[in-house]
DNA sequence: ATAAAGTATATGGCTACCGTATACTCAAGT
DNA sequence: ACTTGAGTATACGGTAGCCATATACTTTAT
């Protein structure tokens, strides 16, 4: 059996602040400083269910739902005065799209994010690596084959044409979202020997995925190792010490050189420019001996 | 055959800036504002390699690798102090140990993304479900179990203290990383039967996923389900109306009531304070015709 | 009635930039 | 060698989204 209220008993449970919750209440709720909340009041973004005579605000636990919608739209890169609009906007159809896309953006980002941790792991695998290297020694060794990917060719391009290249093959790397293992250029046999160092016949990357179709193969055999700190303007200073070293060992240059940028943060060694580091792998055969 | 270079010859294609990038072009190379690199230059975080006499600034290709470690550090989430203070530092123990925490950190943001996710989603399929909904009217309906989560019990409770209980609720919610689909209150037939409408017995939320241990089972049965609009101070206008409804259509109230909140973000209707709805099911059976 | 704890407002400061104006410099063509 | 147009540096101001602090006031618990 139903019995009716008059409305004064009610009024009673009501009219006060006495189910509301302060700002530092539904701050702590929300998990956000007050600053915050007085900050989304003042641009009308979440203002407080009830505001005293005193100017004290109070918030209903609803409106904790009205937070988290925001916070989440924050959270994939609104800005306060579009999740406003966004929030005030009535049109159905509009809602859907704007979350449909944002959907479509968290599923880019979550790979971002993926991305990032994989260069994660590679950069701590590279320290490893670089703590068990001496980057003061050369070493001559059978390496395998790999399949790498090759810009056009630069070689005896002009500086512009050659950074207009390596910009326009970086973004299209980055477009297709590979994991980039190593990158760098590869220097023909003949400037090698001629000491032609700076003039690179092709930018090249390693990739751990085969998405793309112009591959190259970096033969198999042996090819000595050396590595150069700092810039590569001065990696002739390394190539001289290494054709000295192999002069040494019985050695000679019979292919092209690959070098790869590294970028290390180990401190393995102190001053400045040294976390730039650049691995040079020449192919060689031993000499006969006459 | 190795041949010895004269320097001299070298050092003509490297004392220029011939084969150093401008500000502008290492921009474009690193997809990034012109004056984003002046800043980072500014405060050392990334110096070009070259300045010439006049202050113009050269930056090498390897240093697009430093800048793409300083993108992905900003990424997850250090300060640009941070990040030069962590680049500086020559500890190698201290950045593995960093870098395994950003892994772990990386990790979560990518779990909490895809709640995010989740949650776009949900709120999808919620603006679909509310267009085709009718807010104006009361339906009786049978509706299957459902488990839910409880709260502890705080029927009769002062508001200090039932805030205090939210707020660790929800807390132990967030913690425990639950995608909620919707939350909301209980409150028990007496309190229904006597209109004391604000005294809930508990909260509690619907979960997805079966983490927790102590659950409640809302029986399956008859369930009048009818929408309250705007603050839950005024839902006794609603009940009342319910009741109404009730007593015309030949129900009588046989259990608890469970209200939850809903935010609406499809303009179905129009007005300040329109976008929270409160779902108020309260179980029914029909009466006994005398 | 009083003290402790909480609140509001105002102000200044912060980070990581972005935009603009001004003056300068470089590099290419004539 | 000189001009011209595109690019560059510096400086200053402004922005978003807060956070910290100081001051004055209010609420609440005892």
């Amino acid at each position: 059996m139903a019995t009716v209220y008059s409305s004064e008993k009610l009024v009673k449970n009501m009219n006060s602040s006495k189910k509301l919750m302060t700002t530092g209440e539904f701050a702590d709720l929300c998990d956000v400083k007050k600053q915050t909340l007085f900050h989304y009041d003042d641009i009308g973004l979440l203002e407080p269910e009830y505001k005293n005579e005193n100017g004290y605000r109070y918030y209903s636990i609803q409106q904790a739902e009205a937070y988290s919608m925001i916070d989440m739209l924050k959270e994939i890169g609104m800005s306060l005065t579009e999740i406003k609009s966004f929030l005030q906007s009535k049109n159905t159809k509009k809602i859907t799209d704007l979350l449909t896309e944002k959907e479509k953006l968290m599923e880019i980002k979550i790979r971002k994010m993926e991305r990032i941790q994989h260069l994660i792991k590679n950069q701590k695998k590279q320290i490893e690596e670089a703590s068990q290297l001496d980057l003061d020694r050369f070493i001559v060794e059978n390496m395998e084959a790999e399949q790498i990917v090759l810009s056009e060719n630069i070689l005896n391009y002009s500086h512009k044409d050659i950074t207009k290249m390596i910009i326009s093959f970086m973004k299209y790397v980055k477009q297709g979202e590979i994991n980039v293992e190593n990158w760098g250029a590869l220097i023909r046999q003949e400037q090698i020997e001629t000491g032609d160092y700076l003039n690179y016949s092709n930018f090249y990357l390693r990739e751990n995925q085969l998405h793309l179709t112009e591959t190259f193969i970096k033969k198999a055999g042996k090819y000595v190792i050396g590595y150069h700190k700092g810039s590569y303007m001065n990696t002739y200073k390394t190539y001289e010490k290494i054709k000295d070293y192999l002069d040494k060992e019985g050695y000679r240059i019979c292919g092209d050189s690959f070098e790869e940028y590294l970028y290390l943060m180990d401190g393995i060694s102190s001053g400045v420019e040294t976390n730039y580091v650049i691995r040079i792998m020449i192919e060689v055969e031993e000499k006969i001996n006459i």
